[in-house]
DNA sequence: GTCTATAGTCTGATAGAC
DNA sequence: GTCTATCAGACTATAGAC
């Protein structure tokens, strides 16, 4: 086995970078190899000199991306303080769907469509890591830091707020008439959690 | 021109009926017309001979659902009572996702991918459509009959928190284990939107 | 109105020269 | 490693018999 070289490297990163343009605007079955192979300016059979097939290369931005998406809930800390760390993971959220509208748009292609090849993750590694920050979720609220609330449910609403953004945003654009949305959406989503989970 | 026949308005309606099924979960490339007639007990010919194209049948689809789709919310009475009206509507926007999934599915995947159908329709009836009930939340908060808000941001997390139980459904059953969301869902978001929007 | 057959196009993947 | 050429299959849509 040889270390790659640097033009490997280069050109699987490119395919990749091309690979989550295309797919994330056009989802699996809308994209094709020469759209990919254009965006990477490199030849399609050249593109299927480094990824086996078109599915290789959508498996590969997925597995490679669920772990990065997943961070910041990771990152939620049991010791923290509770209200400043879930206001944390908002913020987070948040500004990932702006500055990484791609992968948003990526993943929520692949679950609208069934989760057909990354099914075995949502309930294995998400529903774990989910469960887990669940039951720090429920012991926070059940200490009285933070009002009580569906631990589940409020990811979801995280989730579904945060996302949106990114996903919708040819609606959300479309509707505000061309402002930036993410000022406001910053504002709204922040006091709406806040006013969601902070005790009386 | 004759009026249709039976036979002709419940072929249309087995296409359409098909169309929303097969749509909705593959996306407008990821569809085939083999699917839309297997799945409408029809030939494939026969299919085309109701409907121009596969573009056609799609186009039907989003046309004849944006009126109910946009229905909850031009319901919204700006003579009624402000809360009641605003819960109300995120009730049935709630129920609408989860007894028209497939409705839910087919906007989401549309806009997902740019909205290149119905582009014309988002900045012009709905960006209508939201601006107008917008300034009625407006005047309501002016009137101290709701906290303070911005409308369009209130409008998107609206959409947001609801639609996300039909078209993340893959991914909010994985995290629950099979459980029926629903009654959970009800609660929770019926919950954050009181808090959010009740006067002190 | 509905069917079989097929034209014509697109696309994923491979062969083989360089 | 990269290219040109091309195959095989899938797909939309049409032609034409019944």
């Amino acid at each position: 086995m040889n270390e790659p070289t640097r033009i490997q490297r280069r050109n699987r990163d490119a395919i990749l970078e091309a690979g989550l343009t295309v797919f994330s605007q056009y989802g699996f079955r809308g994209t094709t190899l020469d759209q990919i192979a254009t965006e990477a300016s490199l030849s399609k059979p050249n593109v299927l000199y480094y990824f086996a097939s078109k599915e290789a290369i959508y498996i590969a931005l997925l597995e490679g991306l669920l772990d990065t998406w997943l961070d910041p809930l990771r990152t939620l800390d049991a010791d923290g303080d509770a209200l400043h760390e879930l206001m944390s993971y908002v913020t987070r959220k948040l500004e990932m769907s702006r500055d990484f509208p791609r992968e948003s748009r990526l993943f929520a292609n692949e679950i609208l469509q069934g989760a057909p090849h990354i099914h075995g993750a949502l309930t294995g590694e998400l529903k774990s890591l989910v469960d887990e920050k669940a039951a720090v979720i429920e012991a926070w609220a059940a200490a009285g830091r933070i009002r009580p609330v569906d631990p589940h449910h409020l990811v979801f609403s995280i989730w579904a707020m945060t996302q949106h953004y990114a996903d919708f945003d040819v609606q959300v654009q479309a509707v505000l008439g061309g402002r930036d949305p993410y000022p406001g959406a910053l504002a709204h989503v922040t006091m709406l959690f806040e006013r969601l989970l902070t005790p009386d």
